[in-house]
DNA sequence: TGCATTTTATTTGTCGACATAAATTCGGCG
DNA sequence: CGCCGAATTTATGTCGACAAATAAAATGCA
């Protein structure tokens, strides 16, 4: 799958490759280019990023933090796979950070995180438009983060971002399922999430943020639902 | 402070010496023993603990990805400062997930769980009666963490224990304040969660769970208040 | 042939050492 | 006397190698 010579170039600063290997691999996890479950070789991954096991391992160290990787001691690590016992929990909590960022975002945006928010939706609107459903999940993912971080509560920030991340792979099979076609009417719901926090209307903010939540967590539902069923017949 | 030579004991099994490092290092953070700030040498926690540097780092990496140490590029690490500019977000996040995971833990406990809440109380009350600061902030945060478990949401578990552990540190400033001296009233109030969960009274949770950390939250503003207006006059 | 046990092999956990960047000290110059 | 720059020092970032533990393979036995 992954090409087997990378050969990232020449010299690299130090203290960069730590970032660089987290940062490819965060996004290989995320994107399922590296599926849940698939071991995680420290060796392999010294021979492609050309550089030793140590900073190998602490990014590693990093993404167990985030409930990215599982390590098993002695053993390989493992990408962290997707609890779907635990989907609801996943539903639950999002909604009510979606609710409680885009709520704080109302109260405390300045001119300039609208300008970012705004920013990312019009990018989220050009892959939607382009059919890009790898582009459009992390750029979904940003829009959401440049809300939350406009609601300037970096516990409600940090909690969020873990669960877009987690997000990020759901939403992944979601789309895969459909064989990528991507629907255009969160586009609008977005629109409307902006307006009512440029207008720091609170209220509405926790009513679209609610309505936009659910509306996902019911497609979702629905979609993982049905491969339940099949599941269970074998 | 801390005793130069700890000399831990003879051989530990393979795997264990970042755990125990880790675990060590969390407990002198949040007790404040290493105060905010205090740069953390690498080199002197190896030998303190016989051990090469290599686990070392891996314990502060864990530890800088809970934002409890951080670490600057080629500098040394540094016990995390307690931002108070931003203690006002503590609070109101605080105050939501204790609302929330008491709400969860009346709705989807079970008989064990509250047996350990129960546990968890009874502890708690000896630390209040023994005035042993230190050990009752310690079991507050266990019981407060019981709950979220039993609440069963590990995203709301997470945030919640890291707010409590900073809570930890900055109880701890608090009682420092009052030499100590621990009054008991929250005593009761954990017993009224605790029957209200028991009742699995969902709303009666959140009432009471809002008025504890309400409580909590008006007793350190008032505190931190009257410090900072003493910063102010220099 | 099937199962248990020993042997091999692979991969992680840890170590000691070197290279490098920043902080500090020292020295020169204006 | 003070300031700027170079040398020194200190601590981190990275490396290669060894040891331990697990998984896999091979061997022996019933």
């Amino acid at each position: 799958m992954t090409e087997t010579a990378e050969d990232l170039g020449g010299e690299r600063k130090r203290g960069s490759g730590v970032r660089l290997v987290y940062e490819m691999l965060r996004d290989e996890i995320l994107t399922l280019a590296l599926p849940p479950g698939r071991p995680i070789d420290e060796v392999n991954l010294a021979e492609r990023f050309g550089m030793s096991r140590t900073p190998i391992r602490e990014a590693l160290v990093r993404l167990a933090g985030e409930g990215l990787v599982e390590t098993l001691p002695n053993r390989s690590a493992i990408v962290a796979n997707i609890d779907f016992t635990k989907l609801y929990t996943f539903f639950d909590a999002i909604t009510l950070m979606y609710r409680v960022t885009t709520r704080l975002a109302a109260e405390h945006h300045r001119p300039e995180d609208l300008e970012i928010i705004r920013a990312h939706q019009a990018r989220y609107a050009a892959t939607v438009a382009a059919q890009d459903p790898l582009a459009m999940i992390a750029v979904n993912r940003d829009f959401h983060a440049a809300i939350a971080e406009a609601g300037r509560n970096p516990y409600y920030t940090a909690l969020t971002l873990r669960l877009l991340d987690e997000g990020r792979r759901i939403l992944r099979l979601y789309y895969q399922s459909f064989n990528d076609r991507l629907p255009k009417e969160y586009s609008d719901e977005h629109e409307g999430i902006i307006n009512a926090i440029a207008a720091r209307d609170v209220e509405l903010c926790d009513r679209l943020a609610r309505e936009h939540a659910d509306q996902i967590v019911r497609q979702i539902k629905q979609f993982f639902s049905r491969d339940m069923r099949q599941d269970v017949k074998l």
